[in-house]
RNA sequence: GGCCCCGUUGUGUAGCGGCCUAGCACGCCGCCCUCUCAAGGCGGUAGCGCGGGUUCGAAUCCCGUCGGGGCUACCA
């Protein structure tokens, strides 16, 4: 938290108390969240908890076409399991509710009304067709090719004249005839003159009122101060801005203008914006591949934005302390995978030993390795083995291939090239050696198993460590790459170490 | 086409006129450690798009240029 006095903070800030800071993430539920949507979130929350304001949560489901209610609880669900917590929202309420814009119909129809009334905005009665004409020929020409504003002025026969012939009016709001100006928090001064302004449509010919109207509406009703959003918006925030300056003027809202920054946008392969189209931005997938929230938002939140002093490992926490809108990036910034992994493997290497266990068994029994209800013991197991793979994941995915060899009952699942490679006819002196020292072994632990095992291979048949291990980690865990394997095989017990054994040596015998 | 934004190694960034023979991280390469793989340690690779200014001095300021991106719907 903070008092504000900081020098990019009183800039940000504005006449802004830090308390009263109003920020909103709002969504539109359609398809799966992704990564470049939930950067915005991050940022949006770490901002309110940095001045100690107030986060909202809305939901922008404006298009009933495309959105549907599975999306909806899959950003709901999404941002819980990302531990992104909000003040306002569809689920919790608010002093603002509803948080839907699905449910606020009304009030956007009774805004329009207002603002046709007041003559901010008016009827145009252009068609598709026409206006798609009118926009070639603007375009041909040279010549900027928004809305012309044919209608800005018609006569009531004129109207009148178009209502004969059954059309019916979508609602354009009325832009100045001067340059709008704005202060983008980290992009500095932006300005877009008159000839680039157009009067948008702010309800559709069917009374269905659209985003451009609903967005400002609601920033301005829910008192929102800051609006910190993609770059993508920020060629319509001098349009948007016209509508927030129409809403104060006709009274339906009061207050200071909202302040914007916008986020630079987050590219795939090819310097592309990231799409809900391009699998790599699910952030379902992420999830699935076993990142772990703290890794994934650390990740994102140095798609832009750095925290100094040569640090990149930190908290949600702790990136809400330091937050400093005016020191996002502005340009683009490319999601790295490799770079997300190792994020997430710093992460996995911070948990204690026990969290990391907890949160690998929904994967292990996704896989199938664990049952649905794990047992105590193979619970005790996994805590015990932890701390052997720790070092060696980056996602928690990884456990299937790296534990599964410990609860696998009966003779493990072999990889065939490992098989092939290892368990040769050439390593059953080894395999055979192995079992009897283990066999013979008094105390069962890793000390012990090491030192048989190395007297029994490298010093008794003369082996390279690698050629003398080698076997006798293929035929235990079934894989080429495995935990430490005295430690293993510590785990696993004797009775299924030499069991395993026993079955390699059948294998390389046949 | 028009408008707007952006431009430091392959990627993300530090840098806010001298501390820069440009730092850090990921990646990549090599070495060390080592029962595999990792982790860790050490070293290496590679960058201020270009051209003009301003200045004693520019990655940092200005202009231009080139390049990239976004927007340009009765989508959000």
């Amino acid at each position: 938290m903070t008092d504000g006095s900081g020098s990019s903070d009183a800039f940000v800030l504005g006449d802004v108390a830090p308390g009263d800071v109003r920020v909103r993430y709002s969504p539109s539920p359609t398809g799966n969240p992704h990564v470049g949507v939930i950067r915005t979130a991050l940022y949006n929350s770490a901002f309110a908890r940095h001045f100690g304001g107030t986060f909202v949560f809305r939901i922008e489901d404006t298009d009933a076409a495309r959105d549907s209610e599975e999306s909806y609880e899959a950003m709901l669900e999404a941002m819980r399991w990302l531990g992104l917590s909000w003040d306002e929202g569809p689920d919790v309420g608010g002093p603002y509710e509803p948080y839907r814009q699905s449910l606020r119909h009304e009030i956007y129809t009774d805004v329009a009304g207002t603002l046709l009334e007041t003559g901010q905005a008016y009827h145009c009665y252009c068609t598709p067709e026409e206006l798609d004409e009118r926009r070639e020929a603007a375009r041909a020409a040279g010549k900027p090719s928004g809305y012309d504003g044919r209608c800005r002025t018609l006569t009531q026969s004129q109207i009148e004249a178009y209502r004969d012939e059954g059309r019916q009016p979508v609602l354009r709001l009325r832009m100045p005839d001067e340059a709008v100006t704005f202060v983008d928090l980290i992009r500095g001064e932006i300005t877009v003159d008159q000839f680039n302004l157009f009067d948008y449509v702010l309800v559709r010919a069917n009374g269905q009122p659209l985003y451009p109207l609903v967005n400002p509406v609601d920033d301005a009703l829910m008192g929102i101060t800051h609006v910190l959003r993609g770059e993508d918006l920020l060629s319509s925030t001098p349009r948007q801005l016209v509508l927030h300056r129409a809403l104060r003027e006709i009274g339906v809202a009061s207050g200071p203008l909202p302040r914007f920054a916008h986020l630079p946008l987050v590219t795939g392969e090819g310097n592309r914006k990231l799409s809900k189209r391009d699998p790599e931005s699910s952030l379902a997938l992420y999830r699935e591949r076993g990142f772990l929230p703290e890794g994934l938002l650390n990740y994102l939140a140095l798609l832009g934005w750095s925290i100094g002093e040569d640090r990149e490992v930190f908290s949600l926490e702790e990136m809400a302390e330091a937050f400093d809108v005016t020191r996002v990036n502005s340009n683009a910034a490319r999601f790295d995978l490799r770079k997300a992994e190792a994020i997430n493997g710093a992460w996995l290497r911070r948990l204690s030993p026990d969290d990391l266990a907890a949160r690998m068994v929904p994967y292990l029994q996704a896989a199938g390795v664990l049952p649905a209800s794990v047992p105590d013991e193979a619970m005790e197991l996994l805590r015990a083995a932890t701390p052997l793979v720790q070092e060696r994941m980056t996602a928690l995915d990884e456990a299937v291939g790296m534990l599964g060899f410990l609860f696998a009952r009966g003779v493990v699942p072999f990889d065939e090239d490992a098989v092939v490679k290892v368990l040769t006819a050439g390593a059953r002196p080894a395999l055979a050696a192995a079992r009897d020292g283990l066999a013979a072994l008094e105390k069962w632990n890793t000390e012990a198993i090491e030192s048989t095992l190395r007297s029994a291979l490298v010093d008794g048949l003369g082996l390279k460590p690698k050629h003398a291990f080698g076997p006798v980690r293929v035929a235990v865990t079934g894989r080429r790459v495995s935990p430490p394997l005295f430690e293993s095989l510590e785990l696993l017990g004797r009775e299924r170490t030499l069991a395993r054994l026993d079955a390699a040596l059948g294998r390389t015998s046949a």
